[in-house]
DNA sequence: TTTCTTATGTTAGTTTTCTTAACATCTCTT
DNA sequence: AAGAGATGTTAAGAAAACTAACATAAGAAA
Protein backbone atom coordinates (compact mmCIF):
# COMPACT_ATOMS: atom_id res chain seq x y z
CA UNK A 1 0.00 0.00 0.00
CA UNK A 2 1.15 3.35 -0.88
CA UNK A 3 2.14 5.71 1.82
CA UNK A 4 -0.28 8.48 -0.03
CA UNK A 5 -3.15 5.99 0.45
CA UNK A 6 -2.47 4.97 3.49
CA UNK A 7 -2.23 8.81 4.59
CA UNK A 8 -5.41 9.29 3.37
CA UNK A 9 -7.40 6.57 4.54
CA UNK A 10 -10.46 7.92 6.21
CA UNK A 11 -9.86 7.14 9.67
CA UNK A 12 -11.18 9.49 12.83
CA UNK A 13 -14.53 11.49 13.62
CA UNK A 14 -14.43 14.52 14.48
CA UNK A 15 -14.04 14.37 18.20
CA UNK A 16 -10.67 12.73 17.89
CA UNK A 17 -9.39 16.01 15.29
CA UNK A 18 -10.54 18.30 17.60
CA UNK A 19 -8.52 16.74 20.24
CA UNK A 20 -5.56 16.24 17.90
CA UNK A 21 -5.56 19.69 16.78
CA UNK A 22 -7.25 22.06 19.43
CA UNK A 23 -9.83 23.74 17.10
CA UNK A 24 -13.36 23.20 17.42
CA UNK A 25 -15.67 21.43 15.61
CA UNK A 26 -17.56 24.97 14.44
CA UNK A 27 -13.68 25.66 13.16
CA UNK A 28 -12.83 22.20 11.12
CA UNK A 29 -16.58 22.58 9.89
CA UNK A 30 -15.88 26.17 8.75
CA UNK A 31 -13.13 25.14 6.74
CA UNK A 32 -14.61 22.67 5.30
CA UNK A 33 -17.37 24.48 4.23
CA UNK A 34 -14.48 26.86 2.81
CA UNK A 35 -12.95 24.72 0.78
CA UNK A 36 -9.68 24.36 3.32
CA UNK A 37 -9.72 20.36 4.07
CA UNK A 38 -12.05 17.41 2.36
CA UNK A 39 -12.73 14.75 4.74
CA UNK A 40 -14.80 11.92 3.80
CA UNK A 41 -18.14 10.39 5.03
CA UNK A 42 -19.10 7.92 6.45
CA UNK A 43 -22.29 6.72 5.15
CA UNK A 44 -24.10 7.71 7.83
CA UNK A 45 -22.52 11.40 6.82
CA UNK A 46 -20.27 11.64 9.15
CA UNK A 47 -16.82 13.37 8.61
CA UNK A 48 -14.09 10.94 8.81
CA UNK A 49 -10.25 12.60 8.41
CA UNK A 50 -7.17 11.02 7.09
CA UNK A 51 -4.03 12.09 8.41
CA UNK A 52 -3.32 14.25 5.44
CA UNK A 53 -6.29 15.76 6.71
CA UNK A 54 -5.16 16.25 10.44
CA UNK A 55 -1.70 17.52 8.68
CA UNK A 56 -3.34 20.47 6.70
CA UNK A 57 -5.71 21.81 9.59
CA UNK A 58 -2.48 21.47 11.81
CA UNK A 59 -1.32 24.02 8.51
CA UNK A 60 -4.14 25.98 8.82
CA UNK A 61 -4.18 26.54 12.51
CA UNK A 62 -0.79 27.52 12.25
CA UNK A 63 -1.89 29.98 9.56
CA UNK A 64 -4.53 30.98 11.78
CA UNK A 65 -2.85 32.20 14.42
CA UNK A 66 -0.06 33.96 12.11
CA UNK A 67 -2.76 36.35 11.74
CA UNK A 68 -3.51 35.34 8.13
CA UNK A 69 -6.89 34.65 7.22
CA UNK A 70 -8.78 32.15 5.53
CA UNK A 71 -8.31 33.47 2.21
CA UNK A 72 -4.75 33.63 2.58
CA UNK A 73 -4.34 30.69 4.00
CA UNK A 74 -6.35 28.70 0.53
CA UNK A 75 -3.79 30.86 -1.59
CA UNK A 76 -0.85 29.46 0.75
CA UNK A 77 -2.05 26.00 0.65
CA UNK A 78 -2.92 25.66 -3.17
CA UNK A 79 0.33 27.11 -3.62
CA UNK A 80 2.09 24.57 -1.72
CA UNK A 81 1.14 21.26 -3.53
CA UNK A 82 1.85 22.04 -6.36
CA UNK A 83 5.34 19.86 -7.70
CA UNK A 84 7.95 21.49 -9.13
CA UNK A 85 7.36 20.15 -12.83
CA UNK A 86 3.89 19.07 -13.22
CA UNK A 87 1.75 22.03 -14.22
CA UNK A 88 -1.22 23.47 -12.55
CA UNK A 89 -4.50 22.32 -13.61
CA UNK A 90 -6.55 25.20 -14.76
CA UNK A 91 -9.16 24.67 -12.32
CA UNK A 92 -6.78 25.40 -9.81
CA UNK A 93 -5.22 28.30 -11.80
CA UNK A 94 -8.30 29.62 -11.87
CA UNK A 95 -9.39 29.06 -7.91
CA UNK A 96 -6.17 30.97 -6.81
CA UNK A 97 -7.13 33.78 -9.47
CA UNK A 98 -11.01 34.29 -8.19
CA UNK A 99 -10.08 34.05 -4.42
CA UNK A 100 -7.90 36.74 -3.82
CA UNK A 101 -7.10 39.29 -6.59
CA UNK A 102 -3.62 40.46 -6.60
CA UNK A 103 -4.29 43.70 -4.98
CA UNK A 104 -5.45 42.10 -2.42
CA UNK A 105 -2.84 39.11 -1.77
CA UNK A 106 0.16 41.44 -1.58
CA UNK A 107 -1.75 43.76 0.66
CA UNK A 108 -2.47 40.47 2.74
CA UNK A 109 1.12 38.90 2.54
CA UNK A 110 2.77 42.50 3.61
CA UNK A 111 0.12 42.58 6.75
CA UNK A 112 2.03 39.22 7.43
CA UNK A 113 5.26 40.05 7.25
CA UNK A 114 4.78 43.10 9.07
CA UNK A 115 3.12 41.22 12.13
CA UNK A 116 4.56 38.19 12.07
CA UNK A 117 8.34 38.35 11.14
CA UNK A 118 10.03 36.79 8.60
CA UNK A 119 7.86 34.36 6.66
CA UNK A 120 9.46 31.78 6.09
CA UNK A 121 9.65 27.87 5.16
CA UNK A 122 8.86 27.06 8.88
CA UNK A 123 4.67 28.58 8.16
CA UNK A 124 4.43 26.09 5.39
CA UNK A 125 6.34 22.90 6.64
CA UNK A 126 3.98 19.97 5.67
CA UNK A 127 3.54 16.62 7.84
CA UNK A 128 3.00 18.23 10.97
CA UNK A 129 0.67 15.31 12.25
CA UNK A 130 3.89 12.88 11.20
CA UNK A 131 5.89 13.83 14.03
CA UNK A 132 3.42 12.45 16.31
CA UNK A 133 2.71 9.20 14.43
CA UNK A 134 5.02 6.97 12.32
CA UNK B 1 6.33 12.62 22.52
CA UNK B 2 8.01 8.73 22.75
CA UNK B 3 6.65 5.72 20.26
CA UNK B 4 5.15 3.93 22.76
CA UNK B 5 2.76 7.03 23.70
CA UNK B 6 1.96 7.13 20.47
CA UNK B 7 1.24 4.02 19.72
CA UNK B 8 -1.42 3.85 22.68
CA UNK B 9 -3.32 6.68 21.75
CA UNK B 10 -6.88 6.12 21.68
CA UNK B 11 -8.10 7.50 18.34
CA UNK B 12 -10.27 4.75 16.56
CA UNK B 13 -13.76 4.45 17.02
CA UNK B 14 -14.95 0.44 16.90
CA UNK B 15 -16.62 1.72 13.12
CA UNK B 16 -13.12 2.16 11.48
CA UNK B 17 -11.72 -0.69 13.90
CA UNK B 18 -14.07 -3.06 12.50
CA UNK B 19 -13.39 -2.22 8.51
CA UNK B 20 -9.49 -2.11 9.78
CA UNK B 21 -9.63 -5.49 10.98
CA UNK B 22 -12.33 -7.02 9.37
CA UNK B 23 -13.81 -8.20 12.61
CA UNK B 24 -17.44 -7.50 13.52
CA UNK B 25 -18.39 -5.34 17.09
CA UNK B 26 -19.27 -8.22 18.57
CA UNK B 27 -16.22 -10.44 18.33
CA UNK B 28 -14.29 -7.54 19.27
CA UNK B 29 -16.38 -6.53 21.82
CA UNK B 30 -16.49 -10.35 23.12
CA UNK B 31 -12.70 -10.03 22.90
CA UNK B 32 -12.70 -7.18 25.00
CA UNK B 33 -14.91 -8.70 27.62
CA UNK B 34 -12.50 -11.79 28.06
CA UNK B 35 -9.46 -9.16 28.55
CA UNK B 36 -7.55 -9.61 25.09
CA UNK B 37 -7.94 -6.14 24.37
CA UNK B 38 -8.61 -3.13 26.80
CA UNK B 39 -9.56 -0.07 24.72
CA UNK B 40 -9.97 3.07 26.12
CA UNK B 41 -13.23 4.95 26.58
CA UNK B 42 -14.36 8.52 25.69
CA UNK B 43 -16.46 10.33 28.49
CA UNK B 44 -19.62 8.84 26.97
CA UNK B 45 -18.40 5.38 27.06
CA UNK B 46 -17.45 4.54 23.70
CA UNK B 47 -14.68 2.56 22.94
CA UNK B 48 -11.51 4.31 22.02
CA UNK B 49 -8.77 2.13 19.81
CA UNK B 50 -5.20 2.83 19.31
CA UNK B 51 -2.86 1.45 17.27
CA UNK B 52 -1.39 -0.90 19.48
CA UNK B 53 -5.20 -2.06 20.22
CA UNK B 54 -5.73 -2.73 16.42
CA UNK B 55 -2.27 -4.52 16.18
CA UNK B 56 -3.23 -6.59 19.11
CA UNK B 57 -6.55 -7.41 17.48
CA UNK B 58 -4.86 -8.50 14.38
CA UNK B 59 -3.21 -10.73 15.91
CA UNK B 60 -5.79 -12.23 17.92
CA UNK B 61 -7.35 -12.67 14.64
CA UNK B 62 -4.59 -14.57 12.94
CA UNK B 63 -4.65 -16.65 15.83
CA UNK B 64 -8.40 -17.51 15.77
CA UNK B 65 -7.77 -18.35 12.06
CA UNK B 66 -5.62 -20.90 12.90
CA UNK B 67 -8.15 -22.69 14.94
CA UNK B 68 -6.29 -21.64 18.59
CA UNK B 69 -9.37 -20.61 20.99
CA UNK B 70 -9.67 -17.60 23.23
CA UNK B 71 -8.02 -19.55 26.23
CA UNK B 72 -4.89 -20.58 24.17
CA UNK B 73 -4.46 -16.92 22.49
CA UNK B 74 -4.66 -15.34 25.80
CA UNK B 75 -2.00 -17.52 26.72
CA UNK B 76 0.29 -16.67 23.67
CA UNK B 77 -0.02 -12.87 23.69
CA UNK B 78 0.68 -12.86 27.40
CA UNK B 79 4.05 -14.57 26.80
CA UNK B 80 4.87 -12.45 24.12
CA UNK B 81 4.77 -8.95 25.61
CA UNK B 82 7.57 -10.35 28.71
CA UNK B 83 10.73 -8.63 27.91
CA UNK B 84 13.92 -11.59 28.69
CA UNK B 85 14.79 -9.54 30.82
CA UNK B 86 12.25 -8.19 33.23
CA UNK B 87 10.48 -10.60 35.53
CA UNK B 88 6.33 -11.08 34.98
CA UNK B 89 4.51 -9.46 37.95
CA UNK B 90 2.70 -11.14 39.72
CA UNK B 91 -0.46 -10.72 38.56
CA UNK B 92 0.88 -12.08 35.02
CA UNK B 93 1.58 -15.63 36.15
CA UNK B 94 -1.58 -15.78 38.23
CA UNK B 95 -3.46 -14.49 34.60
CA UNK B 96 -1.45 -17.47 33.08
CA UNK B 97 -2.05 -20.31 35.40
CA UNK B 98 -5.18 -19.52 36.42
CA UNK B 99 -6.78 -19.62 32.72
CA UNK B 100 -5.99 -22.44 31.82
CA UNK B 101 -4.16 -25.81 33.39
CA UNK B 102 -0.97 -27.19 31.98
CA UNK B 103 -2.25 -29.99 30.76
CA UNK B 104 -4.87 -28.20 28.81
CA UNK B 105 -2.59 -25.87 27.16
CA UNK B 106 -0.39 -28.70 26.09
CA UNK B 107 -3.23 -30.20 24.49
CA UNK B 108 -4.57 -26.95 22.69
CA UNK B 109 -0.72 -26.54 21.11
CA UNK B 110 -0.79 -30.02 20.78
CA UNK B 111 -3.46 -29.78 18.06
CA UNK B 112 -2.40 -26.93 16.85
CA UNK B 113 0.90 -28.01 16.08
CA UNK B 114 -1.38 -30.58 14.11
CA UNK B 115 -3.79 -28.79 12.25
CA UNK B 116 -1.87 -25.37 11.37
CA UNK B 117 1.62 -26.97 10.57
CA UNK B 118 4.88 -25.60 12.39
CA UNK B 119 4.29 -22.61 14.89
CA UNK B 120 6.56 -20.36 14.51
CA UNK B 121 7.89 -16.65 15.03
CA UNK B 122 5.44 -15.60 11.99
CA UNK B 123 2.19 -16.31 14.42
CA UNK B 124 4.00 -14.02 16.79
CA UNK B 125 4.82 -11.10 14.40
CA UNK B 126 3.72 -8.39 16.65
CA UNK B 127 3.20 -5.10 15.11
CA UNK B 128 1.12 -5.71 11.97
CA UNK B 129 -0.39 -2.34 11.71
CA UNK B 130 2.71 -0.39 10.93
CA UNK B 131 2.93 -2.10 7.85
CA UNK B 132 -0.05 0.37 6.89
CA UNK B 133 0.76 3.39 8.69
CA UNK B 134 4.17 5.02 10.22
C1' DT C 1 -26.93 -39.32 21.37
C1' DT C 2 -27.66 -35.73 24.45
C1' DT C 3 -25.81 -32.04 26.79
C1' DC C 4 -22.51 -28.28 27.69
C1' DT C 5 -19.38 -24.72 26.21
C1' DT C 6 -17.52 -21.48 23.13
C1' DA C 7 -17.80 -18.08 19.79
C1' DT C 8 -20.62 -15.39 17.23
C1' DG C 9 -25.05 -13.45 15.26
C1' DT C 10 -29.18 -10.69 15.96
C1' DT C 11 -32.29 -7.67 18.08
C1' DA C 12 -34.18 -4.13 21.23
C1' DG C 13 -33.97 -0.16 23.90
C1' DT C 14 -30.90 3.68 25.37
C1' DT C 15 -27.32 6.99 25.27
C1' DT C 16 -23.78 9.52 22.94
C1' DT C 17 -22.00 11.78 19.12
C1' DC C 18 -22.48 14.09 14.95
C1' DT C 19 -25.16 16.69 11.54
C1' DT C 20 -27.22 21.00 9.58
C1' DA C 21 -29.23 25.36 10.22
C1' DA C 22 -30.10 29.39 12.57
C1' DC C 23 -28.97 33.07 15.27
C1' DA C 24 -25.58 35.65 18.36
C1' DT C 25 -21.31 38.04 19.00
C1' DC C 26 -16.87 40.09 18.35
C1' DT C 27 -13.40 42.22 15.57
C1' DC C 28 -11.87 44.44 11.48
C1' DT C 29 -12.41 47.14 7.45
C1' DT C 30 -14.74 50.40 4.88
C1' DA D 1 -22.27 53.18 11.39
C1' DA D 2 -22.51 49.39 8.56
C1' DG D 3 -20.74 45.21 6.50
C1' DA D 4 -17.84 41.08 6.38
C1' DG D 5 -15.35 37.36 8.48
C1' DA D 6 -14.70 34.00 12.01
C1' DT D 7 -16.37 31.70 15.75
C1' DG D 8 -19.65 30.46 19.64
C1' DT D 9 -24.10 28.53 20.99
C1' DT D 10 -28.29 26.18 20.56
C1' DA D 11 -31.94 23.15 18.82
C1' DA D 12 -33.79 19.23 16.49
C1' DG D 13 -32.96 15.18 14.17
C1' DA D 14 -30.11 11.15 12.49
C1' DA D 15 -26.39 7.92 12.96
C1' DA D 16 -23.47 5.15 15.66
C1' DA D 17 -22.29 2.83 19.72
C1' DC D 18 -23.59 0.83 24.20
C1' DT D 19 -25.42 -3.10 27.10
C1' DA D 20 -28.16 -6.98 27.70
C1' DA D 21 -30.73 -10.71 26.23
C1' DC D 22 -31.71 -14.40 23.48
C1' DA D 23 -30.48 -17.54 19.34
C1' DT D 24 -27.51 -20.80 17.20
C1' DA D 25 -23.71 -23.52 15.13
C1' DA D 26 -19.81 -26.40 16.00
C1' DG D 27 -17.12 -29.12 19.03
C1' DA D 28 -16.18 -31.42 23.35
C1' DA D 29 -17.66 -34.14 26.98
C1' DA D 30 -20.54 -37.20 29.12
Amino acid sequence: MSDEIRRSMPLFPISIVKSLTDLSARQIRYYEEHNLVHPARSEGNRRLFSFNDVDRLLEIKALIEKGINLAGIKQVLSMQKVPDNEPMDQEQVEEIHNDLSEKELRRLLQQELHTAGRYGKSSLRQGELSRFFH
